[in-house]
RNA sequence: GGUCUGUUCGUCUAGGGGUCUAGGACACCGCCCUUUCACGGCGGCGACACGGGUUCAAAUCCCGUACAGACUACCA
């Protein structure tokens, strides 16, 4: 049997960096067995579930490089198939018609309220003691027939245990008086979560369920819907979880934009970086390295590798240098300073398009020099975005100055105000614009002046650059070329 | 409250009875390189939650405690 995985978000948001995790760890697990990888969407929640979260999940994946196999599956259009099972399972005796009026819960403190009226319920109530559990069939057809609503529940068996066998926790066992007679059927026909799991899963034929730790304990209901239905269940194999730097849950209300896979791609980081770094959260190929291809991640995958304690995503709101985990930021700039110049250049193009800084020369003409000039400032580089703000310089005439380089370079040494000018004259002569004839010209115009190189070098790369900060200058004069280098050493916007 | 799960440097992790005076990466700090720097090189700081066992030997096995997380819904 050929394995087959799925990938089922409910689309009540963008893309969540745990679901993204959770994503990639099923793909890299069909694709290094071979098998399929298929994308569901489980939108039976109306209320919450949107068209607008749909696509940005689809988005979200196809950055990250995850293709998914067949056609989507929306939950939502099974409701029908699901209510003819739980009615299947109703006239089987499997299950029993709920005639109990809905509670009405308040949705504000839900998980306080379920938590306390558990406690309350502490000993005193059995999870079997349901009143309409035992009806008699005719009975309960007559109420029906009434029109009496009901909810369907599982008739789950009086003793035993259901226990199955996850893939990275180990055999889990839950007596059944643990588990109560969960509701399949809601009182208006809709069918619920477990139950629809469950029927999507098996008309998928889907043989292995990697999803986040948090389903741990809803499996043992799945499982005994799967036994109601005669069906064997899947292998299951539960990830643990991404928290946020408190330990608590990484939510998207209360974290906001660092939990959203579109925050990073619209803040410049490279696809393979994240994935890479999502794939070492939870999960590591046991070897003392860092940085995998997704060919390698795919070869080297495997479940029992996967941790069994919780991971914290680690920020920092308050430091703008650290708004997100450190390392996913280090990785990033480690793919912009060492992947292969053909991989970076449509990301660099991209970039510097939607900054309209990009020229079509720059594939034709200037082809040499753009090479050049990106070689060189990704070096420093942490993100995309780097290439059309710091790197501003390099492909526009229009760029900011910082104040503090301005300070520093500049007007803390007033002479350069008139030195500069007047080595962008001694540059002129300069036949061949190279690092080694620039370097000379300058240092005779330095011992001329009786000051430092660095002096000169630091002026020059506030004025060429606007910042403080960057490549070796020499190297800077020579991607800029003569021409613009002498215009911008004499230019004087810096100084007012 | 109950059930389940987990706990190695600040964070991600290696480790599965002796090779552990616990390894790597990020972050942080220092030094070097240097015209600047968020590059590079070298180094430093820094962890087996706690208490009991088992064993010649325990980060590794067992028990307890603490803490954390998940679930406990006619949400998904």
């Amino acid at each position: 049997m050929t394995t087959r995985v799925r990938f089922a978000p409910s689309p009540t948001g963008y893309l969540h960096i745990g679901s993204a995790r959770t994503a990639l760890f099923n793909y890299l697990y069909a694709r290094n067995v071979g098998g399929k990888f298929l994308l569901r969407i489980e939108d039976t929640d109306m209320e919450r579930s949107t068209e607008e979260s749909t696509r940005s999940i689809i988005e979200g994946l196809k950055w990250l490089g995850l293709d998914y196999d067949e056609e989507i599956i929306f939950q939502s259009n099974n409701a029908e198939k699901h209510r003819q099972i739980a009615l299947k399972l109703l006239n089987e005796g499997k299950a029993y018609r709920d005639f109990t009026p809905k509670a009405e819960t308040s949705d504000k403190n839900i998980k306080e309220t379920i938590a306390s009226r558990a406690r309350e319920n502490q000993g005193e109530k059995s999870m079997r003691d349901n009143p309409f559990r035992d009806l008699e069939q005719e009975e309960s057809d007559a109420k029906a027939n009434s029109g009496e609503p009901f909810a369907i529940r599982l008739k789950v068996a009086e003793t035993g245990k259901t226990s199955f066998e996850d893939a990275v926790y180990g055999l889990q066992e839950r007596d059944y008086s643990e588990i109560e007679d969960l509701v399949l059927l809601r009182s208006d026909g809709h069918p619920l979560y477990n139950l629809a799991v469950v029927c999507d899963d098996i008309e998928m034929e889907i043989t292995d369920v990697i999803r986040g730790q948090d389903h741990l304990t809803n499996t043992h209901k799945q499982v005994l819907i799967y036994e109601a239905l005669g069906k064997t269940p899947p292998r299951f194999a539960h990830l643990p979880l991404i928290l946020a730097p408190n330990k608590g849950k990484l939510s998207k209300r209360k974290h906001g934009a660092v939990v959203s896979m579109t925050t990073y791609r619209d803040k410049g980081f490279v696809a393979a970086a994240f994935r890479n770094f999502l794939a070492l959260l939870g999960w590591s190929a046991g070897e003392e390295r860092e940085i995998y291809s997704l060919v390698e991640l795919i070869e080297k995958f495997s479940l029992d590798h996967i941790h069994r304690s919780n991971a914290v995503f680690n920020f920092n709101e308050t430091y703008e240098r650290h708004w997100t985990d450190d390392k996913a930021l280090w990785m990033n700039a480690e793919y912009i300073r060492t992947m292969p110049f053909d991989d970076l250049l449509p990301l660099v193009k991209n970039e510097l398009k939607s900054a309209k800084l990009w020229r079509d020369e720059y594939e034709d003409d200037d082809k040499e020099w753009c090479e050049q000039t990106i070689n060189l400032i990704r070096e420093r580089f942490f993100t995309l975005k780097d290439f059309s703000e710091q790197g501003r310089a390099y492909f526009s005439e229009d760029y900011d100055f910082d104040e503090k380089a301005i300070e520093k370079n500049l007007k803390k040494f007033p002479d350069l105000q008139t030195w500069l000018p007047e080595l962008a004259n001694h540059l002129e002569s300069v036949e061949n614009f190279t690092h080694d004839n620039i370097e000379a010209v300058i240092k005779e115009f330095v011992e001329a002046k009786g000051t430092k190189f660095g002096v000169i070098m630091n002026g020059a790369r506030t004025l060429l650059t606007g910042l403080a900060v960057g490549p070796s200058m020499l190297a800077v004069f020579e991607t800029l070329g003569k021409e613009k280098s002498i215009l911008r050493l004499k230019s004087q916007i810096a100084w007012n």
